[in-house]
RNA sequence: GCCGCCAUCGUCUAGUGGUCCAGGACGUCAGAUUCUCAUUCUGAAGAUCGCGGGUUCGACUCCCGCUGGCGGUACCA
């Protein structure tokens, strides 16, 4: 049995699309779960889309997500390295391998020049389509004799060189998703396989790569669907042996469309940023298109349940719709499971963003006190950009309305009572016994059946607010000295 | 246009001929807890399984047609 060896191999666009990012993650743990390797290999044949630092962002989700890969591109001080024994790993520098059986498939009878100019072969498509038929390359070229070829080529003009189709009978293949998939080969057009600059086409690298890295499963995008016949043609032309294809559905818009920038955010990097942690993208991401099957109704799943439970014949065959309600849902999950601490560090650069926080005195920025906000917070946040958002009152000084103090039909001076009572209760409770168990137990006490008249005008001189958490909670993050102070500026109202 | 892929609650999905007048999750709504918000818990609504034909004693499940969505049809990947 020949080993599994599959690959994840982006072309560099500058950042990491979360369709890519799920093809990624399911072929890592495609080759985690058969003990088979997994390479990073770089698709950067189109140099007019060509983006400075794409590459470094690549490896650094790559990293990030934890898809640590056995061979391919890396990143070591900064530097980009290649390890491994089927190198290089970026096309770019593959430039003489691809030329060298592009050649051979010349020799063969199974490609040919030609020098048709793009300006011809777009007058002849747009012939094609008023005249109602399939867009595809007339071959004209092909039919140059040897010494006309020789000719052109000598006199250094532009070329390139297309794939020579057999348009007998049909091709099939097994995809690993989707069952059989069978494509009439005469609809198949005589494609470029070698651009005029000498750089491969996809159509034409990834066979020739997948072939000398020795991939064993192709796992890649639903829009290779179609081309694949193609590329069978070529595996077969050169007597290689087919790998076994599995196509994946696509991620889309909640219009169902494919999920494109327009309509939000598509990439990796943008909801690292909104503060979803890693584990919840990937747990969310793997579930838009797979899940366990078998009546299983789990939900939550780590790194390694995924490696053990993922299944390729599990993969949805249709599109998925990317449902961010959901990836709320599954991020506020992971945000409650973090230790205080890990929330602590994971938050501070999400503060560091808030004006509220950066105007704050430096006692409100320490540690302590962001973990005693956390710890209030935490069950109250979708992802940790958030943070502090409907808590500012943590941080600056509040002016609460009068009004708002008011619970129910309570007159000034019930209120007034209300308030001092408050203070009193606080005032008693000593430094070292400020805990929210001490605070919330004197309070519960002190208001017995009446919590409202006792609790409302309370939490709101201390937040300001009409919506906030509890005033025990919040007298505890503000400590002593600030809740009597901020009481007493409540009931210098009356 | 041509070729291909796909089609179960709003969304992610379970379901591989009878156990499904279709199960779970998110979301929504209601209730409980409660000083408000959130959390948590309980419950409800929500899918004539895209439509129409077959096959079968029996179809969400198999076959055919249609419709719709998407993808491909590039010297982009």
């Amino acid at each position: 049995m020949k080993k599994t060896r599959v690959r994840f191999a982006p072309s560099p666009t500058g950042y990491m699309h979360v369709g890519n990012f799920r093809t990624a993650l399911y072929t890592y743990l495609f080759a985690k779960q058969n003990k088979g390797e997994f390479i990073l290999r770089i698709e950067d044949t189109d140099q007019k889309r060509y983006v400075k630092d794409a590459l470094e962002k690549l490896i650094q989700i790559m990293n990030w997500a934890g898809f640590d890969y056995g061979e391919g591109v890396y990143l070591e001080n900064n530097n980009i390295v290649q390890k491994g024994e089927f190198g290089p790993y970026i096309q770019s520098e593959r430039l003489e391998i691809y030329k060298k059986y592009a050649h051979e498939l010349i020799e063969k009878g199974h490609a040919y020049y030609c020098f048709c100019t793009p300006e011809r072969l777009e007058k002849m498509r747009a012939k094609q389509i008023a005249e109602k038929q399939a867009p595809k390359y007339d071959q004209t070229c092909l039919k140059l004799s040897k010494e006309e070829v020789g000719e052109k080529l000598k006199s250094d003009m532009p070329y390139v060189i297309r794939q020579k189709i057999n348009t007998e009978g049909a091709t099939e293949y097994a995809d690993l998703v989707r069952g059989k998939i069978r494509i009439e080969n005469e609809v198949l057009d005589d494609q470029v396989l070698l651009k005029s600059d000498g750089y491969p086409t996809y159509n034409f690298a990834n066979v020739i790569d997948d072939h000398l890295m020795e991939i064993s499963h192709v796992i890649r995008g639903e829009e290779y669907i179609s081309s694949t016949p193609k590329f069978i043609q070529l595996y077969q032309n050169f007597e290689w042996d087919v790998p076994v294809f599995a196509h994946l559905p696509l991620l889309l818009n909640p219009d169902k469309s494919k999920l494109s920038k327009r309509q939000g955010d598509v990439a990796v990097e943008d909801y690292i940023k909104k503060g979803y942690l890693k584990e919840a993208i990937v747990n969310f991401v793997a579930l838009l298109g797979w899940n366990p099957g078998e009546g299983s109704t789990q939900e939550i799943f780590s790194m390694e349940e995924l490696i053990e439970k993922f299944d390729l014949a599990h993969v949805h065959k249709a599109g998925a719709v990317f449902d961010l309600k959901k990836l709320d849902w599954i991020n506020s999950r992971y945000i409650k499971r973090l230790s205080l601490g890990e929330l602590y560090e994971k938050s501070l650069e999400f503060w560091k963003q808030k004006e509220f926080f950066n105007n704050a005195s430096e006692e409100k920025k320490s540690e302590e006190y962001l973990k005693k906000v956390l710890t209030i917070e935490r069950e109250r946040l979708n992802n940790l950009s958030e943070i502090g958002e409907n808590n500012q009152f943590f941080f600056q000084d509040i002016d609460c309305d009068k009004e708002l103090l008011r619970w129910k039909e309570m007159s000034d001076e019930n209120l007034k009572l209300s308030l001092e009572k408050s203070e009193k209760i606080l005032e008693e409770i000593l430094e070292s016994d400020w805990s929210r168990e001490k605070l919330e137990q004197k309070l519960l006490e002190a208001a017995a059946d009446k919590r409202g008249e006792l609790l409302w005008p309370l939490r709101v001189a201390l937040t300001g607010e009409q919506r906030s958490p509890s005033p025990s909670d919040v007298a505890w993050v503000l400590g002593k000295e600030e809740s009597l102070k901020r009481i007493e500026q409540a009931l210098e109202k009356f």
